[in-house]
DNA sequence: TTTTGAGTTGTTCGA
DNA sequence: GTCGAACAACTCAAA
């Protein structure tokens, strides 16, 4: 009697149901991660992504040595890796928890019969959701489409039912099936290795994840209302890829924040901390709609969408992707990305904004880029929040929100301590010309030691006009 | 069935 | 400088 235990993207030990499940079940368990790029098909990790899913598996499989049991690690179609290895260990049980995607909703589906026909225990579970995009419905049992609502059904059920503690020890088997090597995949890069800013500010791992949660929930939670706008403070989370990659589930967040602000104030939802869980209904909320309308990261939800007439502008696309646009606060927002592998929320919205409005450029260009430079690309959250912006979403943006990037700027980062940081050739700028070097005098650019054109950039566009352009362009689409 | 109220994140313009 | 209206109409969810 043994049980494979797939981690399919539920890098951690605790709140594990999948895990539990199977020490309840007894025997030796073989720990197993599929490197599934095939499967994934055109949204297989990004470059991003990969970096990051090399240190959390290599954490992963500590914790799992210092209890007793070697991760085993495979490359190729996860339907076939894993009847290999029910061959090569004669287990008699499949346990792992539930993914969403189109594309692995289908594969649980094929691999679950296929391996009952076989005469083999196949049991999946939910680890990733506070509820499954099944199990929210309107009265009418449809899936919702606003988000408000949305978020009252969400909170009206909570989270009660304790997380289940990571296991001390965890049996293995007598002989452990081989594993690839970790290195073999090359999920970092080398030549150039530009992962040095990611290093310097991430932790993969269920270790750092909690980290991040403990530090969060003592502090910055009970003013993330007030300060989770401003990217030049450290008012965010910043869970982002550790909840992708399942090294922490919102199950844990929930319960977390919310007793942490039990105990401090006697109330466990204080409007920080609704605020906080309203974003990560929101996680929920994109990953419902990836269910229940899976063309969601491919085609506009939308319909008089598709016939959007969206620029064709590779230079302009390029300045974007490297932050030189000459609007400070997109060019940070842009450098931060590429830099880290994360950007502060507000800071996406404005960039998405600049991106589709501005530049007036496919939200799925965006989508692409985002999807090979964050370490926290996400399927559902990365479509669902792109066709937002675009306002071709489930519950959209209206079309004549456009964001202006000097106000957004002057607005959110007023001591401009974000743009300095990662635009520092325009640092010496005074705030209030900061965000908006263009409108500096020449005596004042030449006391910044600034030459526009040449140290920073003119606007690649200027922004009354391309706004103008842009409500023109939405307002046609929706005479038909 | 019909009605009613509401809908994450903004900007500009004119009084 | 401040403030409210306009920007658009439509769809969703629930009573």
């Amino acid at each position: 009697m043994l049980t494979l235990l797939w981690f399919s993207r539920d890098l951690r030990l605790t709140d594990n149901p999948a895990l539990a499940a199977a020490i309840v079940r007894g025997g030796p368990i073989v720990p197993v991660f599929v490197l599934d790029d095939v499967d994934a098909g055109e949204w297989a990790p990004g470059g991003a992504s990969r970096w990051w899913l090399h240190g959390s598996l290599r954490a992963l499989d500590d914790s799992l040595r210092q209890r007793g049991v070697a991760l085993v690690l495979r490359r190729g179609p996860a339907e076939i890796e894993i009847n290999q290895l029910l061959d090569q260990t004669g287990a008699d049980a499949v346990y792992w928890n539930r993914r969403y995607e189109p594309w692995a909703t289908a594969r649980g589906e094929r691999l679950k019969t296929a391996l009952r026909n076989r005469g083999i225990e196949a049991r999946s579970f939910n680890s990733a959701l506070i509820r499954e995009p099944w199990t929210v419905t309107t009265q009418k049992g449809e899936p919702y489409r606003v988000f408000t609502p949305f978020w009252k059904a969400l909170r009206a059920t909570g989270v009660s039912e304790p997380a289940a503690a990571a296991p001390k020890q965890i049996p293995g088997p007598a002989t452990a099936p081989e594993s690839e090597p970790l290195s073999s995949w090359a999920l970092r890069p080398t030549a150039p290795d530009w992962a040095g800013g990611m290093q310097a500010m991430w932790m993969p791992g269920e270790a750092g994840a909690q980290a991040r949660l403990d530090d969060f929930a003592a502090g910055a939670a009970s003013d993330y209302r007030d300060t989770r706008n401003m990217p030049g403070v450290a008012g965010t989370s910043r869970l982002s890829p550790h909840l992708h990659f399942g090294e922490i589930g919102p199950r844990q967040i929930w319960r977390s924040i919310t007793a942490q602000a039990l105990a401090r104030t006697g109330n466990p939802m204080p409007s920080g901390v609704e605020t906080y869980l309203s974003e990560i209904a929101w996680r929920e909320f994109s990953y419902h709609l990836l269910f229940h309308f899976p063309t969601l990261p491919e085609a506009p939800l939308r319909p008089e969408f598709a016939r959007f007439p969206w620029a064709d502008d590779a230079k302009g696309l390029a300045a974007w992707q490297r932050g030189l646009t000459g609007y400070p606060i997109v060019d940070a927002g842009m450098r931060e990305l590429w830099s880290t592998g994360w950007m502060h929320n507000r800071v996406r919205m404005i960039v998405a904004s600049f991106l589709i409005k501005d530049l007036l450029l496919d939200w799925r260009a965006g989508e692409t880029w985002f999807w090979d430079t964050l370490v926290d690309a996400d399927l559902a959250s990365n479509a669902a929040s792109w066709q937002w912006v675009a306002g071709c979403g489930a519950d959209a943006a209206p079309y004549f929100r456009v964001f202006n990037p000097s106000l957004q700027g002057a607005k959110f980062d007023p001591k401009g301590d974000y743009v300095r940081r990662w635009v520092p050739e325009i640092g010496k700028l005074p705030n209030s010309l900061l965000h908006s070097p263009w409108e500096a005098r020449p005596i004042e650019l030449a006391d910044a030691g600034i030459h526009l054109g040449r140290t920073y950039l003119a606007p690649i566009v200027e922004h009354g006009g391309a706004r103008q352009r842009a409500l023109e362009a939405f307002k046609r689409i929706k005479k038909g």
